[in-house]
DNA sequence: AATTAGCACTTAAGACCACGGAGTGCCAGG
DNA sequence: CCTGGCACTCCGTGGTCTTAAGTGCTAATT
């Protein structure tokens, strides 16, 4: 049914009505695109292409613009991702480099997106799943509290501070800290409740108080913060956008963090983009947005998932080569450290 | 000039205009509040109020709202900080407890006082330089790899990875990490220079590369994090509140961590809340806007401020109760931890 | 001297209408 | 299968009119 012309008629409309915000019609379209033929024949290629759910009209009388279908085929078939500039490619490097830890690492990579795609930007800190676990240190901090730091190979730290001790002696910490280490270096974070389910009884008994408030903190850091940490940025580039939603219920489910995870979705290859348009999102507020993401990580093992949110009406090519470079830059700046 | 009424009558345009967010007439006026004269004379006294600059009109034939100079005025001498309910109070209580780390507290404390507000809000972490070191832990990673950790009393932790070492031994860092602590436990992190000035020639030769390496790493964290943390939340609350400046400017002044760091400005007392209006603040896109900040802390030591920053035409009583509500939770929060 | 009632005047905002432009669908001819 | 021509539809714009709200001023009242 459609043949090379009409998936071009759709392609040349995808592209001006992205590139202008308003309803292509049949002229304009013979005019700014070599289709070589007229613009009756293109009306023609249209009623076709409506009939098939690829473009709609707002209204009788008005131009066609593309439906979540359309951007779909677009998408799939009829676009290539665009590789940056040079000079992109090196702002990216020289805006990444010199982050000291995970937390800027982070805070540069999201501001860095927003900036590339003037959208909105979301990345989701390294998952501790998926990582393995560095160092455990405990450090006593009085007679009744230890505080408890987990470093991951990630770069990830999380601590507590364990309180409602009874006399804690520096031995007893030292004991537990080495077998802690001994029991658990290099192990996946999965792997981390059996390896130390039996630990209590290989220590002295009267270590083991200690060690069971250790472990129930230590178990429940692991799972507890199953909630991902998510940052944000470039809201600023939303307003402006014609949305059919309103500005403000786009912005309410961009801070709902749980929103923000289910957004990024099922975790793909690093080099891999996945793309959602329009309805095909579950959130209701976000029918009129499409996300783009990937996955990243170091070597083939995903950590975490990067994207970017915008109108449904935007630019594919370029944000899917933005995505994809940044997925692979962070990666790399990973590995590296 | 201006005697009571004239002083009723522009508390009662600024309520009227803040609830209603159209400028208000003297009929409307007389028929809200009791005044107990009749629209003539208002408008009188309206007169008055505009030839001093407090209120103005948007045009010839409309009703009066309040200037810059007017919410001043209304801040300072006509309105007392509204206490929060019992029910919100309550709420305070058990959205802020149950929090485990710093990052949590952090987080919980902005979403909620934007949600109070219904504005946006921001929270500032609690600066290093207003507090003491707890506990310096060194890790090693491997031969040539060393992770130092910093806690502090506020349950700030900073963390570096210091790489390029050779050949680092067990008990090198034993012995440093001993050094450190007893040099350093309890100090205020603005004496931290001072008290390690002088560390490294009280220590074996064979360790002096890596305390110099550590000790490098150990101050830098202090000064380069001099960029202080800031949260926001409640973004989307700015939209679809009229602003002369456009929503997208305001947005992306937001987004610049340096602005919000100044708009927070200088720390004052925990209990002591500072409001800065309209062109009182120096941020050209946020003109029309307002903020109202509070430190809080420990005690009567102020370690960072939080604040919302809403529009000019904002409700202030409210406002200025919940972020004093706010500060204070958080510091009572804090000592607890 | 302060307050009030009355009145003419100003202005923004909404309703209504006419019209031009852009675009379509369809038909008949190449 | 493509194209030119043509009638039709609909939106957006700009003009005019009317209405409602509010003011400022003056003269009367307390």
């Amino acid at each position: 049914m459609l043949n090379d012309r009409k998936l071009a008629v759709l392609r040349a409309i995808v592209e001006d009505f992205v590139s202008t915000d308003e309803p292509v019609g049949s002229r304009a379209l013979a005019e700014r695109h070599s289709l070589g033929v007229s613009p009756a024949t293109i009306r023609n290629d249209m009623v076709a292409l409506e009939e098939e759910g690829y473009i709609a009209q707002p209204h009788t009388s008005a131009g066609r613009i593309p439906t979540d279908k359309g951007y779909r085929l677009f998408v799939d078939r009829l676009s290539t991702v665009k590789p940056l500039s040079p000079a992109e490619r090196r702002a990216i490097e020289t805006f990444l480099g010199g982050a000291v830890d995970l937390d800027e690492i982070v805070a540069r990579t999201v501001r860095l997106l927003a900036q590339l795609t003037r959208q909105v930007a979301i990345v989701q800190y390294p998952s501790l799943t998926r990582s393995s676990v560095q160092h455990v240190e405990l450090v006593p901090l009085g007679p009744q509290r230890v505080m408890m730091v987990l470093i991951t190979n990630t770069g990830r730290v999380e601590q507590r501070v364990i309180d409602g001790l009874d006399r804690v002696s520096e031995g007893s910490v030292e004991h537990l800290r080495r077998s802690l280490n001994q029991a658990l270096a290099g192990k996946w974070l999965n792997e981390v409740p059996d390896a130390v389910a039996d630990l209590p009884e290989t220590l002295e008994p009267e270590d083991r108080p200690l060690a069971a408030s250790v472990l129930s903190v230590l178990l429940e850091s692991l799972v507890e913060r199953h909630e991902e940490k998510v940052v944000m940025s470039g809201t600023a580039n939303l307003a402006g956008m014609g949305f059919s939603a309103s500005l403000r219920d786009v912005l309410e489910a961009l801070e709902e963090n749980v929103v923000l995870i289910r957004l990024l979705g099922e975790a793909g290859d690093p080099s891999m983009l996945t793309v959602r348009i329009g309805a095909e999102n579950s959130h209701e507020s976000l029918r009129s947005t499409s996300i783009v993401s990937a996955g990243y990580g170091v070597g083939d093992q995903t950590l975490a998932k990067l994207g970017v949110v915008g109108p449904t009406r935007m630019d594919y090519p370029g944000t899917m080569g933005a995505v994809r470079a940044v997925a692979r830059y962070v990666g790399s700046i990973l590995a590296g450290q």
